[in-house]
DNA sequence: AAGTAAATACCAGGAAATAGGTATTTATCT
DNA sequence: AGATAAATACCTATTTCCTGGTATTTACTT
């Protein structure tokens, strides 16, 4: 028999959390000891009591759940973290992964889905929602050639470097190239070399595109 | 004594849904009747049954929260509708009250305010969430002198005409200026001439901020 | 030590966007 | 009937963006 599961669970909208909590409250071996509304609070919370899990939402105000989830895995190792959440973006599914959760699966899977996942995650092993396993894969099937021309649109954007992502945010705030040359101190030819890598890199048309990845990608807002 | 409230949930996100209906379900006096997680099932499923409640989301496919309203505010005027959503953009709160609903309320909140507003909306009154109440009032409130220079960053944005959100759409969409005009059958300079007249009226700097609005109040994705 | 990726910078040209107008037709509301 | 809002169209001028290059320095990797 295996021992009782321990979680925390933690998303900025209050009434999902506690409908998740009822749901979680009747599967047996499991127990809520704690919940919260932002990364913050998880950490303080965590300090207090002991968890096995910590169900996390990426979009959360004060700590995010990639925030939280790095330092958990720094302060507390043992933890268990399952990302539950609505954006099954490829970026940010590796972003969580590289930060250590073990789980991702999406808000929009029923509640069957999330007790394998808690107790496989629970457990050290992974769980993925089907949607978030299929783009996990999506990058390393080998690409049709009829496809590769239309590359731009379909591949996979290769990731940005650091630079690359600053630039994309401030044009997403709307600076113009000369702006954003000022505030990062290089010259404006600059600035529009990396726009234009970007807007390659990204397969978009313009900084509309540009503005709409930084969005979906959490560069701004 | 209140006779029975019979209500339906709608939310693409299941597990939300899953959690939403167990904690309704404890609420002495309301049941669940149906569940959905688009619009389209709404409909079908309330010409089947009798329900005086509806509990929808704004985003979700096949048919949004917007759409439904207005189809069920047409087809079934009895039932009331009550928004549960995360998103409290002014505009989208005036599109949903004169669509018809009579309450709205955020994920943010408990589920103590959640019975409130069921209780309320469905004896025909209206429910507001604190920030969308403010949200709404902060409207009227006279403005200071001092931020009148600041309106362009602060003032509520005026709702876009059909004809603009169309636009707005498409610039969101990277299309350029003479393309939309090929797509709309209009010389590029109306399409010029739409494109400042939005830039001015959302207080944005240039189509980059259009591409933002457009994706926070759904016009595109 | 050589190779690669990243960040930097520049040139030149054309297309598009922005900012400042004005004006007409149509539709709707009072 | 008159006022108002919306959609349409045009003009001028400037700025920014996009496309096509090339090139240098730094840093990391093998």
């Amino acid at each position: 028999m295996a021992a009782l599961i321990k979680v925390i669970i933690a998303d900025d909208h209050r009434i999902f959390v506690d409908g998740l909590s009822e749901i979680i409250a009747r599967i047996s071996g499991v127990d809520i000891v704690a919940t919260a509304s932002n990364g913050e609070e998880v950490l303080q919370k965590i300090a207090k009591t002991t968890c096995d899990l910590a169900i996390l939402d990426i979009h959360m105000p004060v700590r995010d759940g990639l925030e939280t989830a790095k330092t958990l895995k720094k302060q507390f190792p043992r933890i268990k973290v399952l990302i539950l959440t609505m954006n099954n973006e490829l970026s940010l599914i590796k972003s969580m992964l590289e930060a250590g959760a073990l789980g991702y699966i999406l808000k929009t899977t029923g509640k069957e889905e999330l007790e394998r996942a808690i107790r496989r995650v629970a457990a050290g092993l992974t769980y993925f929602s089907e949607a978030v396993a299929s783009e996990l894969a999506r990058q390393y099937l080998p690409k049709s050639p009829e496809l590769v021309f239309d590359s731009a649109a379909t591949a996979e954007p290769m990731p940005l470097t650091e630079r690359e992502k600053e630039i994309v945010a401030l044009v997403a705030r709307e600076y113009s190239t000369p702006e954003i040359a000022n505030l990062l101190f290089i010259a404006p030819t600059t600035v529009d070399t990396h726009r234009r890598n970007i807007i390659q890199k990204l397969g978009v048309k313009s900084s509309v595109g540009l503005a709409k990845y930084a969005l979906k990608h959490g560069l701004i807002d």
